[in-house]
DNA sequence: TGAAATGTTGGGGCG
DNA sequence: ACGCCCCAACATTTC
């Protein structure tokens, strides 16, 4: 009998929370990837940078697997009969995995959990990608928190309240410390390397983007906070992708934090928010936070849509902006701010849209914080901005690329005659928004009063 | 994690 | 010396 440990978001040996489990559990460990065709076939892109990312991640795994004398399965298809082939092959006892709470994951989690039982085998599941998860982090009355300070307070104290040494005699929290995977490898199921498919079997080709490096120099993390804000400056730690397909550990990266500097924590703990808000509101994909923003008449001109994806709208800031995503799969966060806020706001597209542009081209790309973001820019989310709130894309330049100099790296002829006027007048679009958001509150209000009229 | 509009203050020029 | 005006700088309110 053999348990095994399947990967999914959390792609290394090291520190790994279900796979540290599972090599303490009783029997030896074969891990196990499944390329899931119900992703997959969906993508586009057929050189989409993620799979690249994901494919060196696996051969990775599989290379130190066969150094430790066992392997990683490899599959391709959905998951379900993946396991159905699985079971006939191998004498399964227990299955160990770290949690995934996208919708999709929690429903295809399921069905294997049911199919599982039928075979008298449970799946076991951990926490992995986040420090804290739904129910950790609660107001005194258990009700979860919608806007981000308080969250954020209560998650600090939290981390504090059990501080502890590490192996080195170092102060930690209780709750960053690591799993010692690799004390256990002895665990894992002694077996020949078994083959991994390449990247056409599967239907796709090797992207050509860049990776960002998973090692970060200190000092980016140290000056995060005055350096953040300025997309000429390499200032972030780009370390987006390695966070979402688990090839860092979010344990490290904030412990990291902690003693470095507390801006770069608050970004970890936004991921935290935003995956707890998606747990327990999962209705934000798809629908407004705060339901009375579904009321607003989105202009939807398929045209400005266009510009504003090729990085054509007249405004550099903007235009950079749209034309590194594409180019890169990144893009500066201040920036994805400003463009969020032009999309919305200036051009009046729903947000639902500028989400999904988001989430086929982001290397980074996380449900939780992409619609989260989304929403905050929109004005619809949580802990949002107030819909008047309205960034002016050219002071925004003015502040953070004074010099021009991110602005004249991805937009070349900035400044020639080439370069269009901008595509809006900020001043009229501006007041177009407010218009417009102002009718579409005003028109929920209408609408609630008709369903549930005031009593006398 | 905004920006514009509006209000207030105070210094300096000037009659 | 004084009132008046202008305007920049800053603060507050409004969207």
């Amino acid at each position: 009998m053999i348990s095994i440990f399947w990967f999914r978001r959390d792609l290394r040996l090291e520190d790994n929370a279900g796979l540290y489990k599972a090599l303490k559990g009783p029997n030896p460990v074969l891990p196990l990837f499944i390329f899931d065709a119900e992703i997959l076939d969906d993508l586009q892109d057929k050189k989409d940078g993620r799979v690249t990312f994901i494919h060196d991640a696996i051969t990775n795994l599989s290379q130190q697997l066969s150094k430790l004398g066992s392997s990683l399965i490899v599959r391709y298809g959905k998951p379900k009969q993946v396991w159905e082939e699985l079971l006939k092959e191998y004498a399964i006892n227990k299955v160990y995995t770290n949690r995934d709470t996208e919708s999709y994951a929690i429903s295809r989690d399921q069905q294997i959990k049911d199919l599982l039982k039928t075979n008298n085998i449970d799946l076991l599941t951990y926490k992995d990608h986040i420090i804290f998860e739904k129910g950790e982090v609660t107001k005194d009355d258990g009700l979860p928190y919608t806007v981000f300070t308080p969250f954020s307070r209560k998650w600090k104290a939290k981390l504090a309240s059990r501080m502890t040494l590490d192996q080195d005699g170092k102060p930690i929290s209780y709750y960053l410390k690591s799993y010692p995977t690799l004390k256990y490898a002895d665990n894992f199921h002694n077996c020949d390397p078994l083959p991994i498919m390449g990247l056409h079997d599967i239907g796709f080709e090797r992207s050509d983007l860049p990776f960002p490096k998973k090692s970060v120099a200190r000092k980016i993390i140290k000056a995060y906070s005055e350096q953040r804000d300025y997309p000429a400056v390499n200032g972030t730690s780009k370390l987006g992708v390695h966070y979402r397909f688990g090839t860092i550990s979010i344990r490290e990266k904030a412990n990291h934090a902690q003693h470095l500097n507390e801006t770069y924590l608050n970004e970890l703990i936004w991921r935290d928010f935003y995956s707890t808000i998606l747990a327990y509101f999962p209705n934000v994909v798809g629908h407004p936070f705060r339901l009375k923003y579904d009321f607003i008449e989105w202009r939807d001109a398929e045209e400005d849509f266009e510009k504003w994806k090729e990085g054509k709208t007249g405004y550099p800031l903007v235009d950079a902006g749209m034309r590194e995503l594409a180019e890169t799969g990144y893009m500066h966060n201040r920036v994805r701010m400003v463009v969020a806020s032009f999309l919305t706001k200036h051009l009046l597209i729903d947000w639902r849209k500028g989400e999904a542009w988001f989430a086929e081209k982001l290397l980074d790309f996380d449900l939780a914080s992409n619609n989260g973001g989304w929403q905050w820019a929109a004005g619809c989310g949580t802990d949002a901005a107030p819909y008047f709130r309205i960034f002016n894309p050219e002071s925004q330049l003015k502040k953070f690329d004074a010099k021009f100099v991110y602005v004249k790296k991805w937009v070349p002829e900035f400044a020639t005659a080439d370069y269009p006027e901008p595509m809006v007048d900020h001043k009229f679009a501006r007041q177009r928004c407010l218009e417009v958001y102002k009718a579409g509150l005003a028109k929920a209000e209408q609408q609630n009063q008709n369903v549930s009229p005031k009593k006398k």
